[in-house]
RNA sequence: GGGCGCUUAGCUCAGUUGGUUAGAGCGUUUCUUUUACACAGAAAAGGCCAGGGGUUCGAGUCCCUUAGCGCCCA
């Protein structure tokens, strides 16, 4: 392909599509080494990722493009490394989600209700949505170029997965860790199901705190008149006083412990309740007396349990005041509460209310504030497989990245409570679980036919379905086949890497430990690598209240895909929160556009070959240290190497943004600004032409590799241009590409090498050269000298008058002074006349052809007065305990510092004579 | 109440076994439309690395402490 074919501006919305078409039509998503292929070698090892599954019928968000960025990175970089690699993508069925959605289509569509056309039907409807909708996540992330096998797509609800769900269920409820009764659990009236207490946001809010008297039981000597004493008693929720089982007081309590073991009366209901004394209750906090209302809240539940208090439930699953509640039965809670104080401060019991803040249970889902409730729930005790997950994590077995969330892993399962699992949903998989009318419960692999306890056949099964993160715990070895030994579980399982977002550490990961010890005995990952949370640009959390949210589908319209990628990935640090910026995404789009006019470049070069005279000598080698290579080439081959070195300890630190940033870097700075610049002349020589496509055409692929786990599609798009340039040129540069494979995305990972020797003269040689062409840049620029004004210089320098004798073009060219002006010498040149003179290390530097000044004179001092401090300062570290006490080399490299600064200074002092 | 994180240039952030004169992007200023790129090039300004103390030859980096902000758990 030629260059006139490769437009000037980088086209992704071309581009992308196409080449996702070829990478999955070519099958390089598929593992290398696969137990479905006969040439299956079951000894080498793989790499392997689950995805973490995004719910089946959302929508592609910032959270989304950022674990497919990352998990996308680490799957080709071990795919370019050679190792067998597998990344598995899949959804899960988002039960509560899912649900809420197909429901609320139904009732705007149809005007019906679920309970109006019956479960078989709705779960039929929900299906048919996930048919018409399950696609649309896959596709995006398709979108964002994740290279995952899709052959091997998996979702929650499938019949394999099912499977696995009914056998872990099983496994756990024969093993007696699964048990099913009442316990107070968070309720959503709104959603009228069981919630996990990990769903349950606490957030403080205005609220208010109600005083009120709890009228003392009269003394039989009183009679039947009432009472005239009282225990003051403040609530936030007065409509629980319905429940109140209890009024407690602090033991040590001297203004209430005389009516410990006396009763009160409840307001309204007139039931007789007892005072009671727990050292829970804090004197401090409202009147100092507690209300015990064991069915609504957690703290009252286990004061209720210390001293066997009746529990009374007054809310209805609507949270609407049940039969207990008496003239309030079927209020809303809210509603109630009103009625319930009004009527309170008829009977006189009302002391007064007033503002509080405190703190609100609200559903994470919805917002509405949930419910503490007893209910007859299904829960896994949690316990033994806590203790198991937490020693992987403590012995090593499994590693978290970044390491301080290991202490918080450990907090949460040392404090871990059991799991409610089940959920009052329809859409899920349905606990398998049987009563017989006598009240047995029959589980099994199958459907049972007859009750195990009895043998009834007449059996209805369990109402409830599973919390769809049980069904998640699965996954690392669900998707593989489990229970199944199929060869997938056998080979891919245990996987290497759980990269996911901290926020779900809890939710997912833990669980996934806890259960893929359980339930296979190993370790489901080795690593789990944890990202931040994505905020907007000044770090609000994303909402879509606030209106802040950035679709990522927006910006990968405007910008390109790597664009966002490369945002995402060198933006972050692994666990820390990233602030996502248009601005951001805009500049990464720029670079993709460099990369893209280099390769332009690198192409055009290698077109612009002819046939040769005679071979190149080192064709096809590429390492820039000897032979025909100029300084350039060689300076540009040393740093590719040492950013290659970089990168490999980078990615294996899991630090990939400063790779990233780093890749970057290298290829604007160095390749683009200084060796592309250079290259231009070099071309322009025969002598040198060789070497430099050949430079130009090696750095740019490694730059390629390098850059490719990051931003995919500019990089194979590129590398495909480039790779067809070699393959077409007239000369030897197709040597150079005789092992490359037929896309970037299998090609060989640049691996490290040792430096050879030559690398850190020729290093320091160019910098050098690079200084002294920026100071003449930059006294043009102060000048106001025009680009098209060319100047004269002389260079003088006892050390290094070889160097800049070899390189006078590079230097004219590059400093925009007239070659036929220039020249180098060596300390013995005076200058004639009065001209503007610079220092450089210890190269003096004559530029004619512009006006000497005052200025000269102030800047020399100002560079003179620069260089002195540098003296003082390093005589100063050299004279105190630093040489004898720092490595040696890093003495030796400041007193060389020194005499570089000491050098300067003189010069400089010569030239002000 | 317990734990964790953050505080570095105007803004958003890097800076991982402590070792040059602390970096980038955006923004700002000046110049340039030179045959890869104006989605660009050249140059410049801009920082007591939150405050205090300590360890060390040497601290943005390690330790202690204070303050502000944020998060998680209870």
């Amino acid at each position: 392909m030629s260059k006139q074919e490769l437009p000037k501006a980088y086209d992704f919305k071309s581009t992308e599509p196409r080449i996702y078409a070829m990478w999955e039509t070519g099958g390089y998503f598929k593992p290398r080494n696969d137990p479905d292929k006969p040439d299956f070698d079951p000894a080498v090892k793989p790499f392997v990722i689950t995805i973490p599954p995004p719910n089946v019928t959302g929508e592609l968000h910032v959270g989304h493009a950022m674990f497919v960025s990352v998990e996308d990175l680490m799957t080709r970089y071990h795919r370019m490394k050679g190792i067998p690699t597998l990344w598995v993508p899949g959804s899960d069925h988002a039960g509560i989600a899912t649900q809420l959605m197909v429901e609320r289509h139904l009732l705007k569509t149809e005007e019906v209700t679920r309970e109006e056309i019956g479960r078989e039907e709705f779960i039929q409807r929900t299906w048919d949505w996930k048919k018409k909708y399950g696609s649309i996540i896959s596709n995006q992330i398709r979108r964002l170029g994740a290279s995952c096998d899709w052959s091997r797509e998996r979702f929650t609800l499938d019949p394999g997965l099912s499977r696995a769900v009914r056998e872990a269920f099983v496994r756990l409820y024969e093993k007696g860790l699964i048990y099913r009764g009442p316990r107070l659990i968070n309720w959503s009236p709104g959603l009228r199901t069981a919630v996990s207490d990990l769903e349950v946001e606490y957030e403080e809010e205005d609220a208010t705190l109600y005083y009120f008297k709890y009228m003392l039981k009269p003394e039989p000597s009183e009679g039947s008149k009432p009472s005239e004493g009282y225990i003051p008693v403040a609530t936030i929720r007065p409509e629980t006083i319905l429940g109140d089982t209890a009024v407690a007081v602090h033991p040590d309590d001297e203004r209430y412990k005389k009516y410990v073991g006396k009763s009160v009366i409840v307001p309204i209901l007139n039931r007789e309740i007892p005072v009671i004394a727990d050292h829970y209750v804090s004197r401090e906090f409202g009147t100092g007396a507690l209300k015990v209302t064991p069915g609504h809240d957690p703290n009252d539940y286990l004061i209720a349990q210390r001293h066997n208090l009746p529990i009374i439930s007054v809310l209805d699953e609507a949270a609407q005041i049940n039969e207990n509640g008496g003239p309030y039965q079927g209020q809303d809670r809210f509603v109630g509460r009103e009625n319930l104080w009004k009527d309170m401060k008829k009977a006189g019991l009302v002391i007064k209310t007033e503002p509080y803040r405190t703190t609100i249970p609200r559903s994470q889902r919805g917002g509405e504030i949930v419910e503490p409730m007893i209910s007859t729930q299904w829960f896994v005790t949690i316990e033994p497989l806590a203790r198991a997950a937490l020693e992987a994590v403590k012995d090593g077995r499994i590693k978290i990245v970044p390491e301080r969330f290991e202490k918080v892993y450990f907090n949460w399962l040392e404090n871990i409570k059991d799991w409610c699992i089940s959920r009052q949903l329809w859409w899920g998989h349905r606990i398998p679980v049987w009563y017989c009318p006598n009240g047995h419960m029959t589980t099994g692999r199958e459907d049972p036919t007859e009750c195990a306890t009895c043998g009834s056949k007449e059996l209805t099964q369990d109402e409830d379905v599973l919390d769809t993160w049980f069904s998640s715990g699965l996954w690392p070895f669900s998707t593989l086949g489990w229970p199944d030994e199929t060869p997938d579980y056998k080979y891919f399982y245990p996987t290497s890497y759980m990269e996911t977002g901290y926020d779900i550490l809890f939710f997912w990961v833990a669980r996934m430990i806890m259960m893929g010890l359980e339930f296979t005995g190993q370790p489901p990952f080795h690593t789990v690598y944890l990202h931040g949370i994505l905020r907007d640009e000044i770090g609000r959390k994303m909402s879509k209240t606030y209106g802040n949210v950035i679709d990522p589908l927006d910006l990968m319209e405007a910008y390109g895909t790597d664009a966002l990628r490369f945002t995402l990935l060198v933006g972050s640090t692994p666990g820390n929160d990233t602030n996502v910026g248009v601005k951001k995404v805009e500049s990464n789009r720029n670079f993709a556009n460099k990369l893209w006019n280099v390769g332009r470049f690198v192409i055009s070069a290698i077109s612009s070959l002819t046939p040769p005279s005679a071979p190149l000598s080192q064709f096809g080698r590429g390492d820039g240290g000897e032979g025909d290579y100029t300084l350039a080439d060689s300076w540009i081959s040393a740093k590719s190497q040492q950013l290659v070195r970089d990168v490999e300890r980078l990615f294996q630190t899991f630090q990939y943004g400063e790779a990233g940033r780093q890749i970057y870097e290298f290829i604007w700075s160095d390749f683009a600004d200084w060796y592309v610049e250079i290259a231009k002349q070099q071309l322009m020589n025969d002598d040198t032409r060789g070497s430099t496509v050949e430079t130009l055409a090696h750095v740019f692929d490694t730059s390629l590799r390098l850059l490719h786990p990051f931003t995919p599609f500019v990089t194979e798009e590129i590398w495909g241009h480039l790779h067809s340039a070699l393959r077409e040129s007239p000369r030897e540069a197709s040597s150079l590409s005789k092992d490359w494979p037929d896309a970037l995305i299998i090609a060989k990972w640049p691996e490290p090498r040792e430096a050879e020797g030559w690398e850190e003269s020729k290093i320091m040689e160019f910098t050098l050269l690079q200084d002294s062409i920026r100071a003449i840049r930059n006294l043009r620029a102060e000048r106001n000298i025009k680009p098209s004004r060319k100047i004269g210089a002389v260079f003088v320098t006892e050390h290094h008058a070889p160097l800049y004798t070899d390189y006078l073009p590079m230097i004219s060219a590059l400093s925009g002074t007239d070659l036929e002006q220039t020249s180098v010498y060596d300390s013995k040149y005076k200058p004639s006349e009065a001209v503007t003179s610079l220092v450089v290390g210890s190269t003096n530097i004559y530029l004619s052809g512009m006006e000497s000044s005052e200025e000269d004179k102030t800047r020399l001092e100002k560079e003179l007065k620069e260089a002195q401090s540098h003296i003082e300062r390093l005589e100063k570290l050299l004279a105190g305990d630093f040489a004898n006490k720092a490595p040696a080399q890093l003495v030796q490299k400041e007193r060389e510092k020194l005499e570089g600064y000491k050098e300067t200074a003189d010069k400089i002092r010569a030239q002000l004579q």
